[in-house]
DNA sequence: CTATCTGCAAACCGTTTGCAGCGTT
DNA sequence: AACGCTGCAAACGGTTTGCAGATAG
């Protein structure tokens, strides 16, 4: 897969250096369509890498998320899951039952931020837009109270 | 103050009892123009009620949550602090360097909820939109990297 | 008077750190 | 060969729980 090698190159271009266990978790976030917390990551990547640690998936979720490839995800009760980072402008849609994530973009907030800004004060940076829902395939037992 | 006279009676027809150190709490979240920590919380709380746990701080951040009185500010490092929630379609802009929060409304989303959600499949519940930004008191010194 | 709430101390649990050995380059 | 990476075990720190006494209603 064309987008594994991307982020072992941008890992390799930040000095740091290609491993099994490095491997292993990129090939596993780089696919990822649910949202995932490092003790997920560490199960799933056992099966590539059975002497795979913990603290090497922490260490490797922190490297990825400065080089900007995966971010936390916002949920409810916190945000200890990962992602895949969103590319540009798009934004995070994700099921509340069962976690799974799709990304779209095509937002225009600009007139909104110009207006915010004016009225606020405030330099603004950046925005952060997610919607939440129920996908297609948690639909049938539509509208029960989110998972756990 | 009668926003926190709402609060308190809310609390009551829940079945919970109002205490002074309930009081001190909700009194300081109504009125609080920054995200706080719990230890924020309970730092502000003990000038007006010497005897609070931090525990005490916990427990009634948690009910004011249940009530939807309060919710939890997202950062990118993490979604430890409180602020008092949005009402009704209010969005939140906060200040990176000083965590100063700001509410506003009026952004109109229904155009693009309504195409994702025919787009994704997904029925969609709620949104979340926050806005990053540099306060006025901020702004001297302004563009450095936020605080911590 | 009773049930709820409180503060303390201890337990918990997700995350981070120290370190000696291993693997990549 | 050198340096970064790994896994283990231990430390850490924020959050939760158990409990006996205090307090609201």
């Amino acid at each position: 897969m064309i987008e594994t090698e991307r982020w072992l190159e941008l890992l390799e271009e930040k000095g740091g250096r290609i491993t099994g266990p490095r491997k292993a978790i990129v090939e596993l976030m780089v696919k990822a369509d649910h949202a995932l917390s490092p003790v997920d990551v560490f199960d799933q990547a056992r099966s590539k890498y059975p002497k795979m640690g913990l603290v090497t998936v922490y260490r490797t979720l922190e490297i990825l998320s400065e080089l900007g490839l995966v971010e936390r995800v916002h949920q409810q009760d916190g945000c200890h899951m990962y992602l895949r980072a969103a590319n540009g402008h798009e934004h995070l849609l994700i099921c509340s039952r069962c976690g799974k994530a799709a990304y779209f973009s095509g937002d225009d907030l600009s007139v909104l931020i110009d207006r915010i800004s004016s009225e606020s004060g405030f330099v603004i940076q950046s925005h952060w837009l997610q919607l939440q829902g129920i996908c297609q395939k948690c639909q049938p037992k539509k509208f029960q109270t989110p998972i756990e």
